[in-house]
DNA sequence: ATTTATTTTGATTAAATAATAAATTTGAAG
DNA sequence: CTTCAAATTTATTATTTAATCAAAATAAAT
């Protein structure tokens, strides 16, 4: 598995796009590349992302308007945008919308890497303060998605892989509820295949062997919809 | 006593520089101006500042020289370059010296406070995780980090190296929870690459060669996210 | 200028994690 | 009840990341 940098490209002249995208993916990105607003948003909100780099100039839905949108999902989620014009007026609206960066096209190949490593890398710092849900009570575990500890009563806590320990939380998320396969497969395998299927299928396989510790945590299979983890 | 930010500002042509100042002055910043790198050096030396501002071109000392100096004192000291031609390789050259932002001349003046305030803001996060505390007590040791004196019960202290240091602090902050790779290697190393990677493992080694006299006491790792002390 | 301490580099080995393949079981629909 | 697709499992292989060690390079101190 990856855990490559995913980033969100949203640009409509095609050709530019396109050689972009290939750009960044040669240079250990994972590109997921929209041609307007809408399918960006579309785009977003289905798979996960670190960055996203918006034109700021397409037609129907600019590129200030989906970071709008995208920063009331994601408050913090990193925008550079890139301008045709470096007009005043377009910098300045782009850093109140949030932006942490702008462009001005043609802009230096290298120094759009140097600004993506700069942003990633104060994201992740600042993430870790983030307050984002990392323990969970069910039954009688105790499960820390930071620390990938899963623990049973008082038995020493078990070691979950990152992909064990993704997929135990989004089914804790969902607790009592529909897991949706599709999630679980755009959410950490980024992709949704055969393989990847299969592959998900061994890590529902492996968290079922640990949970069974417990009688009243089970997970459930809802055919061609997906998995319910259950807790009575 | 004001709480304005404060920002030492390093440009050598005087007209600019004091019209600067005054802009600045008005935005209920603190400013102090220096005329060249060897009096900007002194005033950082002498006074306490939330962000430098530095002309990249200046007889005797440049902007970057400058700057390294600066990052050797506090590596967590924004700077924003001030740079007359754009060239590629200044920007660069600007990251790599550790830059949070760089403006080409003739610059917006509103653009350069959107900068600051960005940036200010930034920095204020990532201080939060920040931390004054130089002695530690730990199981039975004593860790002095600003003697960079580590005492295990009542034997005589080990000297450790400034990185050795550094990386222990870090650990002791997080104690008992996650240290990510990357906030050492960004905190420490500032680079992130396949060899700084290596040195800091190194670096976990000899600091476990000196726990190790603790059985209470051991680093553990979490594979792909980062290190963990562990106290019990 | 020479020694000593510190840090980096590179190679090697070990360990953890993920992907794939294949065999078997289960569930839904006609 | 038969058939087919979906799900489960186990086993194997590949990939990624970490630990260790020794040497070389750099910086600091005497």
């Amino acid at each position: 598995m990856s855990n490559k940098k995913r980033i969100l490209l949203v640009e409509d002249d095609p050709n530019f796009g396109i050689i972009l995208r290939d750009f960044l993916k040669m240079n250990e990105y994972d590109v997921i590349l929209a041609k307007n607003g809408m399918e960006g948003f579309e785009k977003f909100k289905k798979f996960e992302f670190n960055l996203c780099i918006l034109d700021v100039m397409m037609p129907y839905k600019d590129g200030f308007t989906l970071a709008t949108e995208i920063k009331a999902i994601s408050p913090d989620m990193p925008i550079i945008f890139l301008t045709a014009k470096s007009m005043k007026e377009d910098v300045l609206k782009g850093y109140k919308v949030g932006a942490d960066d702008y462009l001005k096209k043609p802009f230096d190949s290298d120094v759009l890497l140097f600004k993506i490593k700069a942003i990633l890398k104060r994201n992740k710092i600042s993430s870790i303060i983030d307050t984002e849900e990392t323990e969970f009570n069910f039954s009688s575990f105790h499960f820390n998605s930071k620390l990938r500890h899963l623990k049973f009563k008082n038995e020493s806590p078990v070691k979950l892989s990152p992909k064990e320990n993704m997929l135990l939380k989004l089914l804790l998320i969902h607790i009592n509820d529909l897991m949706p396969r599709e999630l679980a497969l755009t959410r950490i395998w980024h992709d949704d295949n055969y393989f990847t299927s299969r592959s998900m299928d061994v890590y529902i396989a492996k968290l079922r062997k640990q949970l069974q510790k417990d009688p009243k945590v089970s997970i459930n299979n809802i055919h061609g919809e997906g998995f319910r983890l259950i807790v009575e």
